[in-house]
RNA sequence: GCCGGAGUGGCGGAAUGGCAAACGCAGCGGAUUCAAAAUCCGCCGUCCUUACAGACUUGAGGGUUCGAGUCCCUCCUCCGGUACCA
């Protein structure tokens, strides 16, 4: 009987859930195993194969650990709240969490069929009160540590979000979610004090088993750089000491001396109080210039520098050389001190500036090899200081040091360690989000909404329009608004801002642990039993935005007591892109596969017969490439699918799918089951022929899972079967075949067990071990080589005598025919691998 | 510019410093079939050759080594991140 996966894999799954099979258990005696998957953002457009090829992995790897015999935890749940729900509200008047809802049980109904064995009694969704309860409980822990607090600073605004972002959610002057250029807002808003952490997050991330790229994507946003500040007291024209003074960050405290003139921020606070009565009327228009700038225009038109002066003067702490104060738009506000001591003789914006304006340049630092630096460029490398001082003639790291200390000696400086991580802007002036549990009191000022009222809850709203001018759409529900003070009962204002996305998702992975608790956002029992994740997947997308959130704030829950581990995610791993083929005529139109007929590599238009332009793109709606998982279940099964998407190639890397070679993976699947059925004890062979295989077999399958090479490990069972059906199986062979599919494809796994006469389920059954001794040949053939190049080889016992292969090796015909004439001056024999003559 | 990753047959891709191209797709030949599909068997990097034998080949160029796709140096191309961060 053919195999029907219309039948066998819904009968399964119906199995599944009715024995309540991928409950999650927990025995003290057994290790645990944290499967994590990134969860979704349930969209309207449903479940793709990227979601697919991260959930197969991690759902593959608990299996394996389940027939291995830990305790596995694997969760799923909703990252519900978003803009798209909330801005289809807006032009349909339809509520988002119905528009969530049906998301939502389209992607269950699409995760289901897929076979994925998730615990649904775990389910979490962000947007769910009893989970909001607990999102804004976290949000009071921080408040009463101090590090969330309201401030007016100019923030990104996303003029068609109509709401601010963090800087986190800005690329390159755009806003990463629609690509509008985003501007500059003075506002008032709630911000998380992340930078505290900055150093830890930074450190901690040595504790970690991550890809490398995210890694250095965590650590440049951190941005760490050592360096010092320098006190530069204000003068008078005569160079009489003022009252003011201005601290500089800079990485080159050791060229000091060859700091000509300084540059503030155009938003520097001290520019009001230091500007001269001459200078004013310039120093307003460029700070007004500057403030009218998108930060786009600011990066943007960066070859030319601008800038203004403000009239003042200011000391040099080492030499009391006295310092023109000017202002420019290079220097940034939010980075360091936001005033810069400039060196334009070592630093090329520092020279392009003063070349400008005629500033002087002084050079103090010249290359160590004493080769003359380039003209018409600062010299940025390390050296060696002349014309400075008390550092004159150092190398410049021990010029870094002496320096700092000098400073600091004469209590005019010292050194330090700058961050670029800023705050984490955390206000949203949307609707569709967590409401931050704030009342706000004539009396009383900000004051917490007492943890017993939690949740504070959305309320119904007729319109879901943002208004614009920074305030959610709460801010006109008065009902809603209007409440009382917690601490003296007097009329007070609820905080109309809600929560960014990210809220939720820095602490799910912590719900699933006791996700029905309601008396505490989870029990410290269970959160000893399960924690850390043992394994994180998801997209490489998050690499700064949640992942540094999310680690944020776990470290501020492990200071208060809360978690047991200073990391939340010990390894993580990222699905590579599912590119997929795209066809465009000679008028540059997409086709959609379905109108495509292939032929060899070329691809025609099937109605006209035109030759098409075939390329690998992501993804998209526009080049008509998508493909859905819906309907590669429907053609070929959830277990087809699921080994194709491990087979396409590495884990991690970006590969095509190719609508072809998943035939391979129907067909490999397919053999498998024709042995499983066609198997007759009494024709199976009477000895064990496959037993070195099926041993090496298991090996290989299980040293690839462990390092998640999936594609290997199915290279190796494909190697097995073919094998298998060409010399028979025995039911030693079957047992372990289907063992070492099931967690790939599942159904398969439980329908082949099943009709091997086999009780329970494949989940049940134990993960084959293998005999290292039987791993291994007795008999290899040795390639032999002579000066590197292969010219025969031989067939020895693998632990043969050094000395005796070396004798078969120079015996063989063709070996003996290139060594003749010539000395033999070495024989490298590798024991199992290799023996290489090298002749003279 | 800086940081990270990747360049291997027609294609997707394998290779603890030890026989490059496992496994799969496509292609070619054969068996089965009235025929086709499905299935099974075989071939399949390039050049030379009837064959044996050989030469060449992992983005380019150097180096280390008995031996390099793999390690080191220089460079090129593509992808991702970031960018006046002092």
């Amino acid at each position: 009987m053919p195999y029907e996966h219309r039948i066998v894999e819904p009968k399964w799954q119906a199995r599944w859930r009715a024995s309540r099979l991928h409950r999650t258990t927990f025995d003290a005696k057994r290790p645990k195993y944290y499967a994590l998957d990134m969860f979704p953002y349930p969209s309207g457009s449903g479940l793709h194969v990227g979601h697919c090829e991260g959930y197969t992995a991690t759902d593959i790897i608990t299996r394996w650990k389940r027939m291995q015999g830990f305790n596995v935890l694997h969760p799923m749940g909703w990252d519900a709240f978003g803009l798209p729900a909330e801005n289809y509200a807006i032009r349909t008047g339809i509520h988002p969490r119905i528009t969530t809802e049906k998301a939502i049980a389209n992607f269950r109904r699409q995760i289901d069929s897929v076979g994925f064995a998730y615990d649904w009694e775990r389910e979490v969704n962000t947007t769910d009160p009893a989970y909001v309860k607990w999102t804004q409980w976290i949000f009071l822990q921080l408040w009463k540590q101090g590090l969330a607090y309201e401030g007016t600073v100019p923030i990104n605004w996303c003029p068609s979000c109509k709401t601010g972002l963090a800087n986190e959610e800005v690329s390159q002057g755009k806003c990463e979610r629609c690509g509008a250029a985003v501007e500059r807002k003075d506002m008032r808003q709630w911000l998380l004090r992340i930078t505290r952490y900055a150093e830890r997050l930074l450190e901690d991330l040595a504790l970690v088993d991550w890809p490398e790229s995210t890694l250095a994507m965590q650590r440049n946003w951190i941005g760490r750089s050592e360096g010092a500040e320098a006190v530069f007291r204000l003068v008078d024209r005569e160079g009489w000491p003022g009252t003011e003074e201005i601290k500089a960050f800079t990485t080159r405290p050791d060229t000091l001396y060859g700091a000509t003139y300084m540059v503030l921020s155009p938003e520097h606070p001290l520019v009001e109080r230091i500007t001269t009565p001459e200078q004013r009327e310039v120093v307003r228009a460029y700070q007004a210039a500057a403030r009218n700038k998108s930060d786009l225009e600011r990066t943007d038109l960066a070859k030319e520098k601008t800038g203004a002066f403000t009239g003042a003067y200011a000391q040099n702490p080492v030499n009391g050389e006295k310092t023109p104060v000017w202002i420019a738009d290079y220097v940034l506000a939010t980075y360091g001190t936001g005033a810069i001591m400039a060196v334009p003789a070592h630093d090329q914006r520092d020279y392009e500036f003063a070349t400008k304006f005629g500033l002087p340049i002084k050079e103090v630092v010249r290359p160590a090899d004493g080769r003359p630096p380039e003209p018409g460029k600062a010299f940025c490398d390390d050296g060696v200081n002349v014309n400075s001082g008390v550092i004159d003639g150092l190398p410049t790291p021990e010029a870094k040091k002496k320096i700092c200390a000098f400073l600091e000696s004469k209590n005019l400086g010292r050194a330090t360690v700058s961050y670029r991580l800023r705050d984490w802007v955390f206000s949203r002036q949307r609707y569709w989000g967590e409401p931050i549990p704030i009342v706000h009191c004539r009396n009383c000022g900000a004051v917490p909404v007492p943890e017993a009222e939690l949740p504070v809850r959305l309320p119904e709203v007729e319109r879901y329009e943002p208004t614009g001018t920074g305030e959610s759409p709460l801010a006109g529900i008065a009902a809603w608004v209007e409440t009382r003070c917690p601490t003296c009962g007097g009329p007070g204002r609820r905080e109309t801002n809600t929560m960014p996305q990210w809220a939720g998702s820095c602490w799910y992975y912590l719900r699933y642990l006791d996700a029905k608790n309601d008396r505490a956002a989870w029990s410290p029992e269970v959160e000893k039993q399960w924690q850390p994740v043992d394994l994180y997947v998801g997209g490489a997308e998050h690499a700064v935005l949640h992942l540094l959130y999310a680690r944020f704030w776990h470290k501020v829950l492990f200071d208060l007591g809360h978690v047991s581990t200073p990391e939340p995610f010990k390894k993580l791993r990222h699905q590579g892109t599912v590119l997929a083929f795209s066809y465009q005529d000679g008028m540059g139109r997409y086709h959609e596969p379905g109108e495509v007929e292939l032929r060899g590599d070329d691809a025609f238009l099937k109605a006209t017969g035109e030759k098409l332009k075939v390329s690998v793109e992501k993804m998209a709606k526009s080049m008509l490439n998508g493909i859905n998982p819906d309907d590669v279940v429907a053609q070929y099964g959830a277990d087809v699918l699921r080994l194709y998407e491990m087979f396409m190639g590495e884990f991690e890397l970006p590969k095509p799918w190719d609508p072809r070679a998943i035939e391979g993976c129907a067909r490999f699947l397919k053999r498998v089951w024709r042995l499983v059925e066609e198997f007759d004890a009494a024709k199976a062979p009477a000895e064990d022929p496959h037993l070195r295989l099926r041993h090496k077999t298991i090996k290989k399958v299980t040293g690839d899972l462990d390092r998640m090479a999936f594609n290997t490990a199915i290279a190796a069972m494909m190697e097995y079967v073919n094998e298998l059906v060409g010399k028979g199986a025995t039911r030693e062979d079957l047992l372990t075949l289907v063992k070492l599919v099931g967690p790939f494809a599942p159904h398969l796994g439980d329908e082949a067990w099943e009709k091997l006469g086999e009780k329970g389920f494949l989940l049940q059954a134990d993960w084959p071990t293998f005999d290292a001794a039987l791993t291994v040949d007795a008999v290899v053939r040795l390639a032999i080589q002579v000066d590197g190049k292969v010219r025969g080889s031989v067939k020895v016992a693998r632990d043969a005598s050094e000395d005796e292969v070396r004798k078969q090796a120079l015996a063989v015909p063709n070996v003996a025919k290139h060594i003749e004439g010539k000395t033999v001056r070495k024989v490298i024999v590798v024991p199992g691998r290799i023996v290489n003559i090298v002749v003279g």
